[in-house]
DNA sequence: CAGCTGCTAGAACGATCACTCTAGCCGGGC
DNA sequence: GCCCGGCTAGAGTGATCGTTCTAGCAGCTG
């Protein structure tokens, strides 16, 4: 509560970049949104918009990888919470009308090659999503290093799901991509453990 | 010779486009860099910014299209076609100091909520690449809807592999999308040829 | 009640935006 | 030699951008 009108401000931002771009977003807009006057924002935010842009990452990177881990927390098994997440996030879409789900991917598309402190603070957040995914594949019995190109692919796959899905304004694709999904988890985790391959392949096989 | 201040136009406009983004390219920016003036720009595009990108879209389209298609025509063999796609992607983003390599997505996740023409060319140009992609596979020997979703999650691959590339300013998850396609195609078409199949799980495995 | 601090309020600045408009250049057909 | 249509030229429009600035509000502390 002490706090709210910092929060009001980077949640208005965050919707307003999903829905027009980090460029395409002005801070006039974001102070009707908030609402807050831009007084405040600036008393928030003294870098400007370039800092509060960094806040939307930061916040949206955290909140993703907790959605990510909660997920895979009460999935099953571990190539369904793969195809679960897309699953989800196709949902969400269809929900919120196609705006784009990720904040991130735009923000780092546009401003990639003017914005250095964007850029960095970008790419740590998909570390950090990287590194959860390949966490997660290396406990449920992925070799480390293929578990973590399979993470970069998972991550990959989710930003490149989200611009196919919201420009054809369907989910199809990203449910090409869910089901694309089960069998390279399977075979990653029957590779690094003979157990789980068993008990995968018998999954992928029904 | 005829057109080529249009055509200065496009390729100026698409340059521009892949280091600032759609809204972070203004016409003053694409009159100095194609050159021409703003009135040979609304000569040229009535339309203004907005079918300007539509062109650009188009031309970026057809382009990437012939490139994948002659990549895959002097392949040897299909798996490798599309490992050296990205090959090919990631040296392109090393030599241009990685400056984004394809505007369509940069375009379509700024304006596919605000610009419906754009956003409808954008989708054209991705089912085209689809199209292409499942073609290829299909000739390849693998079946037509296993063919439609390999195709469709090569194209999210090359989307998503862009932004993170680009945004950690390194090709590794690039090569990882491509260490990733390898066996994905291979049991694809071995699924649905059994004569592709021992050729290429040879290939796979050695 | 006084004084301070954290926050809000909104006018104002120069720059730049997409776009319009009129004037003129220039080369090929009569 | 003259005209005419494709193209160029660039000043000008109103709107909006990110940012700065000063003034004042509300709610604690003493």
């Amino acid at each position: 509560m002490a706090s709210s009108t910092r929060e009001r401000i980077v949640t208005a931002t965050s919707e307003l970049i999903r829905r027009y771009g980090y460029n395409g977003t002005s801070l006039s807009q974001v102070s009707k949104a908030a609402p807050a006057t831009i007084g405040s924002i600036y008393h928030f935010f003294p870098g400007g918009k370039e800092a509060l842009a960094v806040a939307v990452i930061e916040s949206t990177g955290s909140v993703y990888r907790q959605l990510f881990e909660s997920i895979v927390a009460e999935a099953d098994d571990p190539a369904a919470a793969f195809s679960h997440f897309f699953d989800q996030a196709g949902q969400l879409l269809i929900e919120t009308d196609y705006i784009d789900p990720c904040p991130i991917g735009t923000i780092a598309r546009e401003v990639a090659s003017t914005s250095e402190p964007i850029r960095r603070v970008a790419d740590a957040v998909f570390d950090s999503w990287v590194e959860a995914a390949s966490d997660f594949l290396v406990h449920s019995g992925a070799q480390p290093s293929e578990a973590h190109d399979l993470a970069t692919l998972f991550v990959t796959m989710t930003e490149g799901g989200f611009i196919l899905s919201r420009t054809k304004r369907s989910i199809e694709p990203l449910l090409a991509v869910a089901r694309a999904t089960n069998p390279l988890v399977a075979s990653a985790i029957s590779a690094g453990s003979p157990t789980g391959r068993a008990r995968l392949d018998a999954r992928v096989n029904r």
